[in-house]
Order: structure tokens, then C-alpha cells, then sequence
DNA sequence: GACTCAATCACATATTGATGTGGAATCAAT
DNA sequence: ATTGATTCCACATCAATATGTGATTGAGTC
């Protein structure tokens, strides 16, 4: 038997849900509420498996008490149920842990067997949703995996110099000459193809060379 | 009718799949390869709706096949079908733009209905995978939104010095007398807490103030 | 009106960094 | 055995940066 919390601002819907779901094989809505302002002691209390949150709802939204919930009790499923399957929302939700992201128009069937996944671990997407979040990833910035060919010992005064220590520091680290830790930046700068620390720093970060 | 194609190296499952997707209404194997070795001539022959894709094949392997293909042809869908479903393999994938990643363990009820969600712009994904992949997106490194409280001219400048233009060429670019820009970038050290200029472009990095 | 703060400029000085030129030892590969 | 890459050190010079102290203006606040 699957314990669910509903949290949905719109009464029809609330309702519609909570029969739709109350009334399946193996499914039992614990309680069902119009915001999330007391989300913490009413998890604390139901200790559902699952929970249905939707995102814009009055005064504490959807978003916010998802993150209370995961502050609380990280184990509970929480499933993001809206209208919206904007970017931003997308988002926001998953970076705070959201363990599934489905649409409201989402047909009865589907809905219940996305509840089932999530009990188990899963973690259930509308197929737009899932489009998205994987174009996220795609965009991501990649590790760029440029080279340059540093020596090893050009890659360690390069750290040295992002940790922003001077010549004079970085050679005592290296227990080597400062006109050596000189020459090694002299290098460096050759093979980055700039010519001043800032920049090199800058080449560094952004070519994940740290 | 959704066209696909299919790299696979046992034969076995490479003749299960090609019969099983073939034989049914709406789908159209139009050929099936053991390894990726050729992918791109195959893929822009038979301009598929859909490829499916082994990952681990001999010489060429199915995430080596995923780049290729989406290098030349992006609008190919491209499902990953393998028996791993470890981080590193999803991660991989994911980067580099595949539309799906199932499990050879999924029925073949499921497969198909996964082939038609990926030829309509979704994201098919396996329960498993989906939640693996949702676990990298909470684990990301957030912007971390630091704000230091630059003031916009204090800005203006850092983005400079990470530029890696001297104070004088700064000055130039600002419209204002060198002193000002040491200044500017007096009060930029104290508020980040640093006191090189190569520590500054580090935090803005690291901070994302850039 | 007094006060704060960001932005502007000035002068002085010490430290650090960049550039040039040159040499030398080690080691792997040809 | 020579070449090439890497690592190392030295001397010299000029440019850039860091640090300190101090001052003016204008916008906004109390």
C-alpha cells in the first residue's frame, strides 16, 4: 500500500485526485491540503511514501515545500505535478531534489503508474520533461578537455598561480629558483597563448585546467 | 512509419531486435550493423527517425557512434540500449546529446512505445537511469550565488581584470584616470577577501561572478 | 544640515611581474 | 651520438601592481 500526501490549490482537482487515487488497488491519500504552509509536521505526521506537489499554489508554492520536505525527510518521494513545464521550474525542481516532474494533463492511467515508480526508486518524467532536462544536460559545460600540453611541473605553477601566490612564494614551495618558477611561466604563458597571470588564471578556469 | 536503424554486436539480439521492431505496425527496420564503424555514411543513407545504439561494441563503440551521429546529423534521435546503467556510461551519453537510455531488460511492450516517444521529440528513459540522472542534477555545483556586494563600477572592472587588461588599458576603457581604476580595485580586494589580482579572477570564477 | 558611501583623482614608494638573453644537466627517443 | 623536451639557474631592465595617505564631488539617508 502506497501513503500519499496531495498538496494542490485548487479544489476541483484536489478532490479529483484524491478519488481517482484513494479509490485504486494498492493506493491510500492520507490527506490532501490547499498550500504547504505546515508541509513539515504534516510529512512528520503521515510519513506518506510518496508525496504529489504541485508548484504554484498560495502563500508557501510548490517549490518551497519541496525543499522543505527534503530538508526533513529526504526519503519521502516527492512528485512535482503541474502545468507548467517551463525551463526555469524544471529547474529549480530538480536541483532541489524533486524525484519525478510530471504534467497535470498527464491521463489517470499513467499517473498511477508513475506514483508506482517513484515508491520504487524511480523516477518518472513526462517524456517533454524528459527532453528538457536531458537538453540541460547537453548544454551543460563540458569539461572542454583542452590540453596545451603542460609538463607536469608547468601544471603545478599554473596551480600555484591560480591559488594567487608570487614567484618568490611559489618557488619556495617548489624548493627551485624563483628565475626557474620564471621560466616555467614563460612557458606556460607560450602554450596558453597569453601573456599575463590574469589571464592565465582566467584561460585555467575556463579550460578546467583546475 | 518511424525508421530506424540498429548497431548491436550479438547477433542474436541484434536479429531479436530488428525482428521484434519490424514485425510491428508503424515501425520500419531499414538495417542493422554490428559495430559503428561506418556510422556516419550508414546514417546520412538511410536518414533513420531513430537509431538504436549499443554502447559497448568492438572498434567503434556506441557512444564514439552517438557523437559521430550527432556531429553530422542532430536531429537523429538516438536511443542508448545497453545492459550498464552505471553513472559514468549515462553521464557520457547524456553529454553528448543522446535522446534516451533504456535498458536491455525492458519488455518489448515498453520498447516500442520508448521508440515512438523518442521520434516525437521525447526522452525516453529508464526508471533507473531516470533517477540516476536526476541524483547528478541535485548533486550539480549550484551558482552558489555569492554577492560580495560590488557595486556595478566595481564590476565593470573585475570583468576587466579577468579580461587580463592592465590598469592603464582598463583606465582607457573606462574613461577614467588610472588612480581611480587602483581605487576601484582596492575596495574589489577587500570586499572578496583577497589581495592579488590573480586571486580575484580565481574567486570570480569560482563564484561565477564572471 | 550632518552623515555615509560610491566614484573620482593625486602623489609616493616598494614589491612583483614580464621580457630578453644565455647557460647547463637530465633523460627518452631516434 | 645527436636531437629535443624538460627542468633548472643567473643577470638585467622596464613595466605593472600593491600599499598608503589624502581629497573632492554628488546622491541618498537620517
Amino acid at each position: 500500500m502506497i501513503k500519499l500526501l496531495i498538496y494542490e490549490d485548487n479544489p476541483q482537482l484536489r478532490e479529483g485526485l484524491t478519488m481517482l487515487i484513494d479509490g485504486s488497488e494498492g493506493f491510500s491519500v492520507q490527506a490532501a491540503f490547499r498550500n504547504c504552509s505546515n508541509v513539515v509536521q504534516e510529512v512528520t505526521t503521515y510519513q506518506p511514501d510518496v508525496v504529489l506537489m504541485d508548484i504554484d499554489m498560495p502563500d508557501v508554492n510548490g517549490l518551497d515545500g519541496l525543499k522543505l520536505i527534503k530538508a526533513t525527510k529526504p526519503d519521502v518521494s516527492v512528485l512535482m505535478l503541474t502545468v507548467f513545464d517551463d525551463h526555469q521550474n524544471i529547474f529549480q525542481a530538480l536541483l532541489s531534489g524533486a524525484n519525478g516532474y510530471i504534467l497535470k494533463k498527464t491521463p489517470p492511467a499513467k499517473l498511477l503508474e508513475y506514483i508506482q515508480e517513484a515508491s520504487t526508486g524511480g523516477a518518472p518524467m513526462t517524456a517533454s520533461v524528459a527532453a528538457q532536462v536531458l537538453r540541460m544536460f547537453s548544454q551543460m559545460n563540458l569539461p572542454a578537455d583542452k590540453d596545451y600540453n603542460l609538463s607536469e611541473r608547468e601544471k603545478e605553477v599554473l596551480q600555484y598561480l591560480v591559488k594567487g601566490y608570487s614567484y618568490k612564494m611559489i618557488a619556495a614551495e617548489m624548493f627551485i629558483a624563483m628565475d626557474t618558477v620564471r621560466s616555467h611561466i614563460k612557458k606556460i604563458y607560450e602554450k596558453l597563448h597569453v601573456n599575463s597571470k590574469s589571464e592565465a588564471v582566467a584561460k585555467a578556469f575556463r579550460d578546467k585546467l583546475v
